[in-house]
DNA sequence: ATAATAAATAAACACCGTGTTGTTTATTAC
DNA sequence: GTAATAAACAACACGGTGTTTATTTATTAT
């Protein structure tokens, strides 16, 4: 067992298919791409291909569930510190810590991030991704935001509120390259959220 | 011309394909749709179908199209005078009336806008619509919202939020079954908006 | 009503991607 | 070195695509 057991050619193989379905993304859209693209762009056999993955479908969802593991414990260490300051110093100014690392995690593997959440990326992942935003925040655990009896409105609006317009602001910058730190774009994803839309919009006073 | 030159083939031939289509998205997602799908439901013949559409983006497109111009002449009649009225009355309690109207509009069509914005739909619509909104608030229109020079974060994040927030809310309402009214949606959303999310959560006082 | 016309149909076509299978070749672990 | 395992290769039937043909059917205009 040199590395893990695994054969060093599985995990060059797998790799140029991995890289190859992140440039098809880029190219012409995880919706275009047949497994037949991907295999030529991998320079593997197509057989190859069907010896690790089911489809262009399985495929995807074995780099997503990668990538919703490593944000869902990104956000379970961190989550409870922020929630319990939340309740009780009410209304922070300063970015949530785990708002940095989930940027800063987006940041270090951006490539694959924008492939999937861009505009020709994969709608089902985008989808399991809000699901995870809503469960955080108003589904069956301790530290659920939106659990208080003095809503203003339906929990579940509130979560899906608040979900898609945090993950817009994500694909917002992950679509127009970037420019912003983590650091920064934590700071803009708060101050909105803390001050509302119309009070970061100067509108409201 | 009884109706506008149009046979009257060709009217029924393109409602039950476009009724196919809902009905096909539902079952087994837009992604995984052929034309061979939509023509036998269609109870058509497939020569018949590429006699009116390139394929079934072509078709989808299509749909789309109206739905986008019917939404946007509800926006652009009246969103003009809610932006009038938000910078002199500044921070409205009352829903905005477009946004009703944009309720009311879902709720008769409510069979296609889920189809299309549901977790099975059409990624490039949602795109295209999100596209839409962000112009609206942000884009070269004298009324876009976030042009102030007083906004605390860079505007395209904060048209993003709003956008992708709206969005949301949409879709959470759409598929959960439309239990609220349209007033009573456009009451949350502006609710939500008018005084943020932590505000409407009862976290912040 | 009837002739002209437009649309829908059925059948066939080559093309391409799919997913599988059997065989050969290369690499790894022992 | 040898056995085990994975990759490469080639061939296969299958199904959907998009187009074209001749033919039938429905509609329009008169």
């Amino acid at each position: 067992m040199t590395d893990s057991n695994i054969d060093l050619r599985v995990i060059r193989t797998k790799e140029s298919i991995r890289d190859a379905l992140i440039k098809l993304i880029d190219e012409k859209g995880f919706e275009a791409i047949t497994v037949k693209d991907i295999t030529t762009k991998a320079k593997i056999n197509r057989g190859t291909f069907y010896a690790h993955y089911q489809d262009k479908f399985d495929l995807m969802k074995k780099c997503e569930e990668e990538i919703m593991l490593e944000l869902s414990s990104i956000v379970k260490t961190k989550f409870p510190s922020v929630m319990a300051s939340l309740k009780t110093e009410s209304a922070a100014v300063q970015p949530f810590p785990h708002t940095v690392s989930v940027f800063e995690y987006l940041n270090e593997n951006s490539d694959i991030m924008r492939a999937v959440l861009g505009p020709k990326g994969d709608l089902s992942f985008q989808v399991r991704l809000k699901e995870f935003m809503w469960e955080t925040l108003y589904g069956d655990n301790p530290f659920a935001f939106v659990k208080e009896e003095s809503l203003l409105v339906p929990g579940q609006y509130l979560s899906s509120y608040l979900g898609n317009a945090m993950l817009g602001v994500v694909q917002q910058w992950l679509n127009s390259g970037r420019k912003e730190s983590p650091q920064e774009m934590a700071r803009i994803l708060t101050t909105i959220t803390a001050n509302g839309p119309l009070f970061a919009a100067g509108i409201k006073k």
